[in-house]
DNA sequence: GCTTATTGATTACACATGTAATCGGTAATG
DNA sequence: CATTACCGATTACATGTGTAATCAATAAGC
């Protein structure tokens, strides 16, 4: 169990994202978009939406025959949670620690360097 | 499915941690260490031994009536993966994207801080 | 040698996740 | 009005994961 009830699995965030670029979008929309991607049938879309919902992570409103699905849990917040948990996980919590892994490892590249540069001397400033 | 197939689950990865801090180990010693944080019976440790054996991510040989456990898969490999897996999942595959997001929801200490800066500093001088 | 304790191997079982197919109701169409 | 098409809801099913219990083989003790 990574977290008590409420995790968003890899195929879910797939449509979380979907939703986080635009809001409200139907199944059809998100079967048209992320689907082709993912090569998801209809149904796949419609399971996930629903246990989407169930988890309160977006939300329907009816129009018409269809509904119009948007995000509930913002993006931002999805990524301090994940992020932070595996940054935990993974790194001991440390994000220079992470950071030092990739620079290692040649995973940085120079628009990377830069905008860490750049960040850093932000930081330095306040 | 994250990976192909040979995906450690994050029970797996606490007994991975505890090989690479010290190997070979016991199921037995496993059991007393991280058994004991994770309140995990020693039937738990046993079945995580066993898939990872069944993975190649670790390797056992006998000893006496017991089996001592070593890493096969080192955590600067596993780290790799992960961590890369993750860092595109959530952050679109940027380094910077990452530090960005934590940085902004002061999840940045001051070690942090310094380590960034002296690890920056090294990248510029490549 | 027979009994007991150890330890690995096998089996179990619920819940999560990926991936749908099908059912059922409502709206559009002839 | 009867039929069809569309869409969400329900059901399905294999595999992964957490968490063991039980079985079986062997070693140790009486």
């Amino acid at each position: 169990m990574t977290d008590s009830n409420t995790h968003i699995s890899e195929a879910e965030s797939k449509v979380m994202e979907a939703l986080w670029r635009t809001y409200p979008l139907s199944a059809e929309d998100i079967t048209g978009s992320v689907g082709e991607e993912q090569n998801w049938r209809t149904g796949t879309v419609k399971t996930l939406l629903n246990r989407l919902l169930s988890k309160g992570a977006i939300s329907a409103e009816k129009q018409g025959k269809k509904y119009l699905y948007s995000p509930v849990l913002a993006r931002d917040e999805y990524l301090s949670t994940e992020g932070e948990s595996v940054l935990n996980r993974l790194f001991g919590g440390s994000v220079s620690s992470l950071v030092s892994h990739f620079s290692k490892h040649e995973k940085l590249d120079q628009k990377d360097i830069a905008e860490l540069k750049k960040l850093i001397g932000e930081l330095g400033d306040d």
